[in-house]
DNA sequence: GCTGTACATGCCTTGACAGGCATATGCTGT
DNA sequence: ACAGCATATGCCTGTCAAGGCATGTACAGC
């Protein structure tokens, strides 16, 4: 299943939004309202398209967002970022975007 | 159907990439091999979800890509970026990916 | 070794979408 | 008014994905 196709569940969507920060998986079924195997289902989806990664601690399951596929679709838009920005423009609203620590 | 459904699907995404230069469903039918009613129903699907515009020149419809939805993806992004940046390097990344022309 | 907890997998049903084919609609020129 | 081109829509079918429920697997502590 490529990325986009992934991306296209909302409940992943979310999903992929609480593993920005790492997370045994009872928590995502908590952070969703979703049962734990339809979760456990999700996060294979998201692990074989590369979205999230998994450590294995005692017998609880962390995963964590992976950044590459995001990337690509990150580089998928560059051909219509034109479509709403020059370049100084987007260049400041990456700046705006971007978070001020570290 | 939302954005991300939206784009799901491949052959959508090659006649969004079509629609960069504006075109009559003629062309994109010749440029994705796809039957005529199956591009009008992708074209269908992409004006209801905002992706694209179209225009009335005597009987022909001219499509184009509009940014609106694919600016709210970019912005989706946001919060994952710094996954693979930090300030600078998003900002020698993205001017790579910026067209030298304009 | 047993019980409980954390997670994964299998099976099944339901719903949705993509495409094919036929047909409708709208505009153009004669 | 008519013929023809450009595009849209309707109907039908095959395919596949999401979730529910039951069950399997693995590790932990006693």
């Amino acid at each position: 299943m490529e990325t986009f196709e992934v991306l296209a569940e909302p409940n992943r969507r979310r999903i992929l939004d609480l593993l920005l920060v790492e997370r045994p998986v009872g928590d995502v079924v908590d952070g969703t309202g979703l049962s734990q195997p339809a979760v456990s289902k999700h996060l294979r989806v998201l692990r074989e398209a590369g979205l999230v990664d998994v450590r294995a601690v005692a017998q609880r399951r962390l995963y964590r967002v992976r950044a590459e596929p995001l990337r690509e679709l990150d580089e998928w838009l560059a051909p219509y970022r034109r479509l709403w920005s020059r370049r100084l423009d987007a260049l400041e609203s990456h700046l705006d975007a971007m978070p001020d620590d570290d």
